[in-house]
DNA sequence: AGCACGCCGACT
DNA sequence: GTCGGCGTGCTC
């Protein structure tokens, strides 16, 4: 027999499929297999068996080991395969890797067995008579096991002694045996199912996603809407009929408490997929999906890819959430490859969100999802009121702090009546640049084209983009005057800036580095939600699902900074920052306030999200995107050319250019744009990068393939190229 | 990705 | 004369 295998390295020169021969009948597709690969022995992926082979039977090598007697991957995922590695334009390795949890591969971890004792005999009165009178730990251990029955092998040792469990082994007394341990995770939760009655809307809004033809439904539902309830209850109704549930939720939002309304709910039913558990638990989880003991799968953005089988429903809660579309490659879309699954399994997707995405929305207007809404909040309180501070006027009257007089002004009275404020800030670090006040210069990076942000905490600049860490220096670099200006600021200056103003208050940061420990955020948010903190800074991490009964006011200290972004998208990620951000005021009793701080107060995305008013937003931003021919009207495609060696890449840019114009020339009418340039970012992780940029009809995949053989054959050992549709950071 | 093969510059 | 640079080709 021969087996189709992708070898596991990511590499457009090895992205092909490797013949090898093997007789084991347990092989089969998805097996994890070791195979020889040139001069060494790798991991990779039965993705085809067969009878017979054209390759030469000489070169042809046999599979070395069989990793798992369980496939690894089910044939629906090898169809996924394919599917991301055709709209991602990434390896089949690249594509195979999102299947498996990252500890998996290399065999870093391993399925756990634990050694189990059990009795061998039937007559124990008589087994234990014949043994010598002075082996009284041994009639113990026998005595042990007939009255508790299997037990642990370690368990026995200590309590008993090796030599004497090992003994009544060698007897034959009794037996071993291996059977698989799994780490769970959350034990502690509770057990018991609860069951909750849902209001009339949600029930209807239930009822709509069963009963529609459609194969998805967007659920458009202000926060504290009640969609959750609606989501469990789909997911109760889909296991009972024997399928599986997949729900993906932002990374961000998977509290403990969270974790624990649907262990509560679904019990081991449930398994739960998250960078925050031990590499040994999520493997565990990872297989009891694959064993199918667990049918729900729980998970961020990489759970649309979680090995469950016979698949009924896939629910994407906050669908509009940035974190559902990956910072690297494959940068696949969460939501398409969720409608490629579902639509596979004849199953249905249930997107969910306050502010929906543009693209989303569009479809539901055009009746290509079953639309849902859910206007009213469960406990009839009202939205915070936002109000506006013009940060233009603030500066003219002199005020250089980063804190409006309204917003200082609220702060003090808020502190005062004992309630809780939440400050946000899309900065982090102290301060975004360090600038020399004599000769100018800005401290940059080495390797990227970026300005390195001040981090008063450990004296040292950080390279936002590739993480890269200096000293902070004491005298310019170019000049060595000593005289150097602050630009900018980071969250951890507003927290300095606001223990001078209320030296009595609690301050807790939390961005990026204050979450980097194991904890992660979790400790932060326990220990505001707990009250041990007046105030909380923090950046986009602050603005998600998280319930602060005691928050009373919310500061948004920097409304512009995505507003200003040369992104076609920041108007739409404006709008529903500011409204989540908005969303954590007055969760409880007390009324909740936002102050906005701003230097366009009249800018309309602004005005359309203090009222709230998604509709009109939507109204204008969907009449925008049409008349400037942006996404979902057009794609854009990026091809990225990239070398360490700028004269390479520049060369290799003008090869790709010239070929691209062809398929340009011939293909007007299907362009808006086309255009060669420097990348924004022109050195990134030591990489010259240059770029073509289009703009072509949408969902025009031929064309698309056109574009990415006409790039692709220009690459190189020196040079790397890759293309991306809608990405959203274009750096 | 890794590794071997193979063809041109500065050395004991 | 050789040691070693990294361009190129191959891995079932």
């Amino acid at each position: 027999m021969f087996a189709d295998v992708i070898v596991d390295i990511n590499n457009a020169e090895v992205d092909k499929i490797f013949e090898y021969s093997f007789s084991d009948c347990q092989i089969s597709i998805g097996s994890r297999v070791v195979v020889p690969f040139g001069r060494k022995n790798i991991e990779g992926i039965v993705i085809g068996v067969k009878n017979d082979s054209e390759y030469p039977p000489e070169k042809i090598k046999p599979i070395l080991k069989l990793i798992e007697q369980t496939p690894a991957l089910t044939e629906e995922s090898v169809k996924l395969m394919n599917y991301v590695c055709k709209t991602c334009y990434v390896t089949r390795a690249a594509a195979l890797r999102l299947f498996l949890p990252s500890e998996m591969r290399k065999g870093k971890v391993k399925e756990q067995f634990v050694r189990y004792v059990e009795l061998n005999c039937n007559d124990i009165q008589s087994t234990i008579n014949s043994l010598r009178k002075t082996a009284v730990k041994q009639k113990e251990l026998l005595e042990y096991l007939n009255e508790k029955g299997k037990s642990s092998f370690t368990m026995l040792s200590e309590k008993f002694g090796a030599s004497a469990v090992n003994s009544i082994v060698t007897k034959n007394l009794a037996k071993i045996s291996n059977e698989k341990k799994l780490r769970s995770p959350y034990k502690k939760l509770s057990d018991e199912r609860k069951h909750v009655v849902l209001t009339p809307k949600q029930a209807f809004a239930v009822n709509s996603v069963i009963n529609t033809e459609k194969t998805t439904s967007l659920i458009f539902g202000v926060t504290g809407s009640g969609k959750t309830e609606v989501y469990l209850d789909l997911i109760e109704k889909t296991i009972c009929k024997g399928k599986t549930a997949i729900m993906l939720v932002p990374e961000i939002a998977l509290t403990p408490q969270m974790l624990k309304q649907l262990r509560s709910r679904f019990g081991d039913d449930a398994a739960i997929l998250h960078s925050g558990l031990s590499a040994g638990e999520r493997f565990d989880e990872w297989w009891r999906l694959r064993n199918g003991q667990a049918r729900i799968a729980i998970g961020a953005r990489s759970a649309i890819f979680a090995p469950v089988e016979n698949l009924g429903l896939v629910i994407i809660d906050e669908e509009h959430d940035g974190s559902y579309t990956s910072e690297s490659a494959p940068r696949y879309s969460t939501i398409d490859v969720a409608e490629y699954r579902t639509k596979l399994n004849d199953a249905k997707l249930v997107l969910g969100s306050a502010t929906p995405s543009v693209e989303s929305f569009l479809k539901a207007e055009q009746g290509e999802y079953n639309f849902i809404e859910l206007p009213d909040r469960i406990n009839k309180k009202p939205l915070p009121t936002v109000e506006i501070a013009d940060m233009r006027k603030e500066i003219r009257r002199g005020n250089n702090t980063p804190f409006s007089s309204i917003l200082k002004a609220e702060l003090t009275e808020c502190l005062d009546e004992g309630n809780q404020a939440i400050i946000f800030l899309n900065q982090r670090g102290y301060s975004k640049t360090v600038i020399c006040t004599e000769c100018g210069h800005v401290q940059k990076c080495q390797s990227c084209d970026v300005s390195l942000t001040y981090h008063k905490e450990d004296e040292s600049l950080l390279c936002h983009y590739c993480g890269a860490k200096y000293k902070m220096i004491s005298a310019c670099t170019e000049c060595g005057s000593p005289f150097i200006r602050y630009g900018g600021t980071g969250t951890e200056k507003v927290v300095s800036e606001l223990q001078k103003l209320y030296p009595q208050a609690k301050i807790l940061r939390m961005d990026r580095d204050t979450t980097q420990n194991k904890e992660g955020h979790f400790g932060i948010l326990d220990k505001f939600s707990k009250r041990e903190a007046d105030i909380l800074v923090g950046t986009q991490m602050i603005a998600k699902g998280h319930d602060f009964p005691h928050v009373t006011l919310v500061g948004i200290l920097d409304a512009d900074m995505s507003l200003h972004f040369s992104d076609y998208r920041s108007g739409e990620r404006t709008f529903q920052l500011l409204t989540q951000v908005a969303g954590r005021s007055g969760r409880a009793e007390s009324a909740g306030k936002v102050v906005l701080q701003t230097y366009s107060p009249d800018n309309s995305v602004l005005r359309y999200a203090i009222n709230y008013d998604y509709l009109n937003f939507f109204k204008q931003e969907i009449s925008i995107r049409k008349a400037t021919a942006f996404p979902p009207f057009t794609d854009v495609v990026r091809v990225l050319i990239s070398s360490e060696i700028d004269e390479k890449a520049l060369e290799t840019t003008k090869f790709v250019y010239d070929e691209l114009t062809l398929i340009y020339n011939l293909n007007r009418n299907k362009f808006r744009f086309f255009g060669c340039m420097k990348a924004p970012l022109k050195r990134l992780q030591n990489k010259f990068r240059y770029q073509v940029l289009m703009r072509v009809t949408a969902n025009d995949r031929k064309l698309l393939d056109e574009i990415f053989a006409g790039a692709d054959k220009y690459k190189s050992r020196l040079v790397t190229i890759s293309m991306e549709v809608n990405s959203n950071n274009l750096t």
